[in-house]
DNA sequence: AAAACTAGTATGTGTTGCAAACTAGTCTGC
DNA sequence: GCAGACTAGTTTGCAACACATACTAGTTTT
């Protein structure tokens, strides 16, 4: 197998899934946000975004914290130190890749 | 949504999945190439590859072409123009993206 | 002519991604 | 003050998918 290949057998199947790909380089870039920005901003639905991020927090990548915003439930979202180290390993592989 | 959000939204999920990836990269580096190369080069297993390239010709991303090597069966796989294209689009995608 | 190898295909299974339905609580109109 | 609408998510159900094992058809070796 060649460098290239080996790249690409080599991604990080948790962040490469575009849904999640998407939640993570936003956070990524806006340190914090929550549910609801989120939603908006990929455009996905509830069920769908919800289910991603049980799969980032299950893989230690985002911290979900339970808050309220007056006495409206907030779901606020941030990458871990594991989260933001495994994106950036993520494209560094893209970069070997292509 | 913003711009890089919407790149990943749109990414080709044919191609996308690491093992069609590593398949079309190649296919597109190397122009043709036979099943047992591929298998090889890709530390895939047969059926998986199989399925993949199924996945592909079903996309009209790849046409396979059955022939013989003397008496022994042998698979041609080789990229079709769509396929390049879909390909080149992807890594666009991807520029755009990250 | 049996054993072992080549070149794949078909089948079975566990996981995923996705959307619809549901839950728990809050706000609004009458 | 309570029925209905709305908010903020979670759970459930299902079809599609990725993956590997088992199988097929034929060839070569011993």
């Amino acid at each position: 197998m060649n460098e290239q290949l080996r790249a690409i057998s080599e991604l990080d199947r948790v962040i490469h899934e575009p849904g999640r790909l998407m939640i993570v380089a936003l956070l990524w870039a806006v340190k914090e946000c929550d549910f609801l920005y989120l939603l908006h901003e990929t455009e996905m639905n509830k069920g769908n975004l919800s289910s991603h991020l049980a799969k980032l927090e299950a893989a230690g990548y985002v911290e979900i914290e339970k808050t309220y915003r007056g006495k409206v439930p907030m779901t606020l979202l941030r990458l871990t130190r594991k989260g933001r180290t495994a994106f950036d390993e993520y494209r560094k592989g893209l970069k070997a890749a292509f």
